[in-house]
RNA sequence: GCUGGAAUCGUCUAGUGGCAAUGACAAGAGACUGUAAAUCUCUCGCCUUCGGGCUUCGUAGGUUCGAGUCCUACUUCCAGCA
C-alpha cells in the first residue's frame, strides 16, 4: 500500500506526505504535466530548480512514440527522462474523450494512432501492461469521459469505468506479483455535474482495494467546489486524492486544496507559457501585448524563479515577437514556478492556519475583485 | 542616349475590362484546464445609425456604361546595347 501521511487537517483539507518509491511529495502538491515524458520546453534540471516535486505522463502518448517497451528498455521513466523523483502516469482514457474517430466497446478502446494511421487498441489491462512498462510510481486506472454533459451519457461512462476498473485491479495486482518495483493504482471517480452520479462513483471507488484516487472530467471552476465536497466526503481519507487536470485557473488550486484534493496537474501553465499568457499576481498577462514594449522591470517583482531573477518584461516581448526558442523556455519556467509556489504557499497556509486569509488575499488581487 | 521590362496595403506578392482589390509576412488583439497545441481565432484604406457611404493600385490625361487592368505623355527603377 502507498504510504501517505497525513499532518494536519482543515476541513476536508490535509497536509501531508506521500511517500514513493522515488521520494515523498509534501501535499497539497501541484504535478508538471510531462505528458510525452517532458515538460515541454524544460529540462528537468530547471524543473527541479523552479521547486517541482512530481511530473506526470501520459500512457496513451508513450504507447504511440516511443513504445513502452522502449521505456522499459531504457530503465523506466526516470532512467529514460532523468527525473529521478516521483511520477504518475495517465491512463489514457482522457484521449477516448478528447480524440476523434475512437471506437468504444466494453473490452476496450480501438483507434488510429494521429501520427501515422496505425490501429491500436487500449483496454483496462493494456492500460495497466504499458503503465507497469513505463514504471510510474503511481498510475491511474483506465477510465472513460462521457461523450457529452446528458445524464445518460454520464451514467454510462461512470458504469464503464467501474466495470473498467475492476478488471485495472485484476490486471494490476497479477503485474505486482512478482515485479521488482512498487507502483500503485488510482481509481478515477466520474459521474460529471451530477451530485449524485459523483456520490455513487465515490462510493464504488471507496470500496476498492486502491492505493488514491484520480477524480476526472471536472472542467470548470463552477461547481467544482460541490462535486470535491461530495467526493472527498466519501473517499477514505487515508488515501491521497489526484483531481486530474485542473489548475490553469489559481482559483483552481484554492478550492481543489480546500475542499481535500492532494495534488493536481494541468497543462495549462506552460500552454499558456508558450503562447505568451503569464501568470503575474495581479492576473495573466499577454506578454506579446504592445504596452509591455518599454517595460524594462521584471515579469513579477518578488517572484524568485530564474526568469523573473534575471530579465525584463521588455526582453520578454522581444523574445517572442522574434519567436526565440528562449521565450518559450523562461516563460515555461515562470509559469510553473508560479503554480508549483502557489501550491507549496496553500500548503503552508494551510498547515499554520492561515489559509482562508490568504486564500482571500490571494483571489481578491488575482481576480480584481 | 537607344531598346526592352517594371511601378498594387509597412514589406513581398495575386490580379489581363465588373475590384476596396489575392496570398504571405509584419503589426494589433483574443482564446487556451488529465496536451493531435512552439497552437488556434479575429482585426488590419477612411467613415458608418452596419443598410451602406467615401477615397484608392507611380503622376497627369484619354478610351469605355464601367479601368489596377486598354491608349498617350511624364516620373522613377531594372536589364541589355551604346
Amino acid at each position: 500500500m502507498l504510504e501517505f501521511d497525513i499532518h494536519s487537517k482543515q476541513g476536508l483539507a490535509r497536509v501531508g506526505t506521500i511517500h514513493t518509491p522515488h521520494g515523498d511529495i509534501e501535499t497539497p502538491a501541484f504535478v508538471g504535466a510531462a505528458t510525452r515524458a517532458v515538460v515541454k520546453a524544460l529540462t528537468m534540471k530547471e524543473m527541479n530548480e523552479l521547486g517541482s516535486q512530481a511530473i506526470l505522463a501520459n500512457t496513451y502518448h508513450l504507447i504511440l512514440r516511443p513504445g513502452t517497451d522502449l521505456i522499459k528498455e531504457a530503465g523506466g521513466l526516470a532512467e529514460f527522462n532523468s527525473w529521478h523523483k516521483p511520477t504518475f502516469t495517465d491512463s489514457g482514457g482522457f484521449q477516448i474523450f478528447s480524440l476523434p474517430n475512437v471506437k468504444i466497446s466494453e473490452q476496450g478502446v480501438k483507434f488510429k494512432s494521429h501520427i501515422d494511421g496505425r490501429n491500436f487498441e487500449i483496454t483496462p489491462e493494456s492500460s495497466m501492461q504499458a503503465q507497469w512498462a513505463i514504471g510510474a510510481d503511481i498510475h491511474m486506472a483506465f477510465d472513460h469521459l462521457a461523450k457529452s454533459e446528458s445524464r445518460a451519457d454520464m451514467e454510462e461512462a461512470m458504469h464503464r469505468t467501474h466495470r473498467w476498473l475492476d478488471r485495472c485491479i485484476a490486471e494490476h495486482r497479477d503485474l505486482a506479483d512478482g515485479a521488482t518495483t512498487e507502483q500503485y493504482l488510482y481509481a478515477v471517480v466520474q459521474g460529471g455535474t451530477f451530485n449524485d452520479l459523483r456520490a455513487k462513483s465515490a462510493k464504488y471507488c471507496a470500496e476498492k482495494p486502491v492505493d488514491g484516487f484520480g477524480i476526472g472530467g471536472v472542467f470548470t471552476a463552477d461547481g467544482m467546489a460541490e462535486i470535491l465536497q461530495t467526493v472527498n466526503n466519501i473517499l477514505p481519507e487515508n488515501k491521497p486524492r489526484h483531481l486530474l487536470g485542473m489548475g490553469e485557473e489559481p482559483i483552481d488550486l484554492f478550492v481543489g486544496a480546500e475542499f481535500g484534493c492532494d495534488t493536481f496537474d494541468c497543462v495549462g501553465p506552460t500552454r499558456m507559457a508558450r503562447n505568451g499568457s503569464l501568470y503575474t499576481k495581479d492576473g495573466r498577462i499577454n506578454i506579446k501585448n504592445a504596452k509591455y514594449t518599454h517595460d524594462f522591470s521584471p515579469l513579477e517583482p518578488d517572484c524568485d524563479c530564474e526568469c523573473c531573477k534575471n530579465y525584463t518584461r521588455a526582453y520578454l516581448r522581444h523574445l517572442f515577437k522574434t519567436d526565440e526558442i528562449t521565450a518559450k523556455v523562461l516563460a515555461s519556467i515562470h509559469n510553473e514556478y508560479f503554480v508549483v509556489h502557489t501550491v507549496d504557499r496553500i500548503r503552508e497556509s494551510l498547515a499554520d492556519g492561515t489559509f482562508q486569509t490568504f486564500k482571500n488575499d490571494y483571489l481578491t488581487r488575482y481576480y480584481h475583485k
